[in-house]
DNA sequence: TTAGCATTGTTAATAAATAAACAGTAACTG
DNA sequence: CAGTTACTGTTTATTTATTAACAATGCTAA
């Protein structure tokens, strides 16, 4: 299903409103309201029927969204038909943090193997993904048509793994390392840093409690 | 120092100039210019010296911006003058990865406690981080005046664990939990989720392959 | 059967973030 | 010592994201 220009933003939302949805999806309770929506998102109501607007989708005037529907029109747009299978590049805490998160939760995501250099990790399996030496990441990335790489591994060493991940044919990547990446334009790139994310908390926690005292 | 209505992209950068600086910091480069900071960080050398702007300071013309005075300024600004002290609720996979990453990072912001209700993790040290079962959480963050609380429990637990947070006097929340929270206004409540990163990356990734084919 | 109400879908307005444009200026060069 | 260069600092424009406004519609209930 092709819409074109898909804000940024409406892409992740779409991603909540599916889980979302499919936490509340019953016999009893077939159909949805925006403000509904928007209640269990801590969003506006507007700002979901935007969204939902974006993806041509349309409700009943009265009785709201069709659950059902929505999942699997989301489901349409945002995953990819025959599947993407996803790697995880550094098999430490935040590594298998990762893998334990995703675990059972996408179907059209499938969590395929990860990496590492600790000679205790490799060979085995982690909760159903198995581990391999960094030096076979191209070989296995290649033959499992792997398609999305996440990297978890030291920051001095993330150059050299997207690097990597790029020329095995790798087509996005999520960047948990602070160490900012250069790759071509046709991989998509995500970062996310957590100790940005701390600094900018406290920062914002310290302006609010001057603000309120 | 007060700079009133820093933008919250603002303050992430600050964060992140503020890492880069003090990794080229030596005796031979005292200083900077824009466009090499931007480089490291793979932005515009703009957007640099807008931020700059911002919070009110200037370079030379010709050598760019003193690196050291810099990286102070920003810590000014950012940084509490008393200090912050943070506890991580949730002591899995990846509240041990948040404990790792931040070990030995920044001087400001503390590390103090971890919080769990596993009895093999209750009573002992993790990277220096002492861990107590969660019932004794408004005791441990009131007498230590913790004001930044990070969330990684399972996601059903999540809202009674902000709620205890709040109580106790928090005054910021990271929550990596797919759960969203409801705080009051005076809590400065940040949230992250994995899997909508994932989802994310995996749709635009779709979406590049599309177009470069 | 008609007035009122609750809800959607869309357009218009506002706000936030980024990028472009350009004036100003100190150092360098011939 | 005049012209050029390589920067900074700031204003203006553009893009992206959010919010507000409101017309349209069909259900409900008098």
């Amino acid at each position: 299903m092709f819409i074109k220009n898909l804000p940024h933003k409406t892409v992740e939302r779409l991603s909540q409103y599916r889980r979302a949805l499919l936490m509340i999806l019953s016999k009893e309770k077939t159909h949805v309201f925006s403000h509904e929506i928007a209640q269990m998102l801590h969003i506006t109501p507007v700002q979901v029927r935007r969204d939902l607007m974006l993806i041509g989708y349309s409700g009943n005037l009265r009785k709201g969204y069709d659950i059902k529907e929505l999942i699997d029109l989301i489901g349409k747009i945002i995953d990819s038909e025959r599947g993407q299978r996803v790697a995880v590049v550094g098999l430490g805490n935040l590594g298998k943090a990762f893998i334990s998160y995703f675990k059972g939760k996408r179907s059209k995501l499938s969590m395929i193997a990860a990496f590492d250099i600790n000679p205790e990790k490799i060979n085995r399996v982690f909760d159903g993904v198995p581990c391999y030496h960094i030096n076979q990441l191209p070989e296995i990335i290649k033959q499992n048509n792997i398609s999305i790489g996440i990297i978890t591994v030291p920051s001095e060493q993330a150059p050299e793994i997207a690097e990597s991940l790029v020329l095995s044919g790798i087509k996005g990547i999520l960047n948990y390392t602070p160490k900012p990446l250069n790759v071509p334009a046709y991989v998509y790139l995500e970062e996310y840093d957590m100790i940005t994310s701390l600094e900018k908390v406290a920062f914002f926690a310290k302006k609010n409690d001057e603000r309120f005292k």
